[in-house]
DNA sequence: ATGAGTGCAAAGTGTTTGCAACTAT
DNA sequence: ATAGTTGCAAACACTTTGCACTCAT
């Protein structure tokens, strides 16, 4: 195998890194590592996109037959909870899952296209300001990269 | 009946107001007028709060009992579309639905508590400079008042 | 050992669909 | 006249639940 500490730059994060450090957040975290938890953040972390808790099950349904349906939706949504995975939250159809920390090894933010489904990714410091003002004006603790902007993406846009 | 035109300001907005205004947008836009979507229009018109389409049928059911839930739905969801009402996204949960122009007269913003699931208005505005930047970055034109931010308000945060 | 986590299967929500009849334009 | 809307009822998609059992700690 190649060597581990090659490169500085990880553009591609690698599933590896970023599977271990959800684990270790789990840890620090006091909670329990079981192996349907490992199985769901491995999947998370095999891809950049973002998943449905259906497609989890599916994924997992190869790779890791014993794992429930209803463990993969109770392991999401602790995941959530601690901000380990953030979701993007469609009007109607299923939420959409994927490591808070990936796919660049630093969060951002969400945004939906209404037209065609698609997410678009938006630097995390985005929200800074409104995080601030919401705090200011309402008392609302604003979390960034849980939330999920909608609109036209480009590409539906220019139609 | 009283003049029309005595108060410029209208600080509590008038259910008729703002539900005469939601009609004329609906004919601006070319969109056929029925009864069904006036009463799903009125039910709005007719608090502050925020509707699942579920409230809005049970609503219905007693001042209008000839409009489905099929119908309260698919009405719901081309006013979202059109920017007559604007919704808030819930993890999991229904989504909420009022109109975009009350209840004050003017557009608002949605924030959504995980905690005891309150929805907590903003300005407006307050999305304004990451709409810009969303465009710049990203050619997404984010649509404000569609879009929920999530976090924690203030009487959650403070325990 | 012990309580958090899990499998299971069923029920719960929330939403959409195909189609014939209706109606606003 | 005619294309958009509706009622209907069933299907669909998504998620949660209670409980007995298991396993990570």
């Amino acid at each position: 195998m190649s060597s581990l500490h090659s490169h500085e730059r990880l553009h591609e994060a690698l599933p590896q890194a970023a599977f271990e450090t959800a684990l270790a957040s789990l840890r620090a975290r006091g909670e329990r590592v079981t192996e349907g938890r490992r199985a769901v953040l491995r999947a998370l972390a095999a891809t950049s996109e973002h998943l449905t808790a259906e497609q989890v099950v599916s994924a997992l349904e190869s790779t890791d037959p014993g794992v429930h349906r209803a463990t993969v939706y109770r392991t999401l949504d602790v995941l959530a909870e601690l901000g380990i995975v953030s979701s993007v939250h469609v009007s109607g159809g299923a939420n959409l899952y994927h490591l808070a920390a990936s796919p660049a090894g630093h969060e951002h933010l969400h945004a939906h296209c209404r037209s065609c489904g698609a997410v678009v990714v938006l630097p995390a410091d985005a929200l800074d300001a409104v995080v601030e003002r919401a705090h200011r004006l309402a008392g609302f603790r604003l979390e960034a990269s849980q939330s999920t902007l909608v609109g036209t993406c480009a590409r539906c846009d220019g139609r």
